[in-house]
DNA sequence: TATATAATTGAGCAATCGTTCAACAACTCG
DNA sequence: CGAGTTGTTGAACGATTGCTCAATTATATA
């Protein structure tokens, strides 16, 4: 009975998501995703609702094939190396931004306690469980030695992944040398 | 002559730099400063010539602190327990916000080569600058062995305070523990 | 093919954005 | 005290913000 939608609704996040993690919340302007989306604003609200909406499925969605980059490498390799090649991935060219859209994101509505820092917070909680996980799979086929604290580690992981891709939004950075030397550090933790 | 500007022109600029810092370029409206600054239109135009002007003042005085605090750390003690006790001051409470102002400026108004964004970049240059002295001091008088390349490490450890400070502003993060963990690196480097 | 249902359009809403400016107030100097 | 200069005020500007809605168009079923 009903008209189909003439768009791709997954498609339409995919690009809303890289708007988004480009220029941010406060930086993107219904105009823009209007022109991005090629959608008029009567089709926008009925597809999505509003522009916080959109955002929120653009954060998820971003989240969520951050995870499935993460749990391919872990299927093809030992936790370790998985953590150490996730870690280099950032150094390669490509994607919309280098830094993480959920830092981004809780750095820029952060403070104020927002409905999308919060979710910005809880999917970055999620990505610091699958490294816990990680680490402590490595851990327990002896990659990673017992006196290290998984927890910890996983902390300090995305510490390092953080610091890691906003350096390498600035001009003259070598993010391949900065992400070297941090994955030093995961193969000292046999020892 | 004339009549005498009614307020003190650099609490203003702290002022502003608080309310930047916290909220951010675009998070920050001309009402809301007229409102933390208690200036009409009118003033606030006249003293400063438009909000650009204002936060581009805020972010000079935002790293001069920075400098400030970080030479006043090198005087009191040796290059290397200087570089240590910064480092470990972000992780104690206090401040308008806990990331730092450069780089959520950086993130929120990079990629279009904006003016601001060239401005936070220059300034976070010449903190690495800064680190990096305060390296090559401490290789100098054997805190740091030889072999090891202070701009490397300066880029490292920037990176690290940018992770670390990122992570800080995330609720249930204890940055304490993860400024301990990244000091515990510095004291590595004398081997 | 007629009908019901939903997707699409685009003008335009109220609110807010950063900014301007003419009028007014206050102070210093002669 | 009067003249000259500058700070201050607040209404209001045009542009843009996110968003609404009546009208229109297209499609799947009966």
């Amino acid at each position: 009975m009903p008209r189909a939608p003439a768009y791709d609704r997954d498609a339409l996040i995919d690009r809303a998501r890289d708007l988004f993690w480009t220029r941010g919340w406060a930086g993107t302007s219904m105009k823009d995703l209007e022109a991005a989306l090629d959608m008029r604003p009567g089709s926008f609200y009925a597809a999505f609702g509003s522009k916080d909406a959109l955002f929120a499925l653009a954060l998820d969605r971003y989240a969520a094939d951050g995870a499935a980059a993460l749990e391919r490498l872990a299927e093809e390799t030992t936790p370790l190396t998985a953590l150490r090649r996730h870690l280099l991935s950032f150094a390669a060219p490509g994607g919309p931004a280098r830094a993480c859209m959920l830092v981004k994101t809780l750095l820029e509505v952060g403070g104020r306690e927002d409905a999308l820092s919060e979710r910005a917070n809880a999917l970055l909680d999620g990505m610091e469980a699958r490294f816990r996980a990680l680490f402590a799979a490595a851990q327990a086929s002896g990659e990673v030695a017992p006196h290290h604290n998984p927890a910890r580690l996983a902390r300090r992981y995305q510490a390092d992944i953080t610091g890691l891709r906003a350096s390498a939004e600035r001009p003259g950075v070598d993010a391949r040398a900065l992400a070297e030397e941090m994955a030093a550090d995961l193969d000292r933790l046999a020892a």
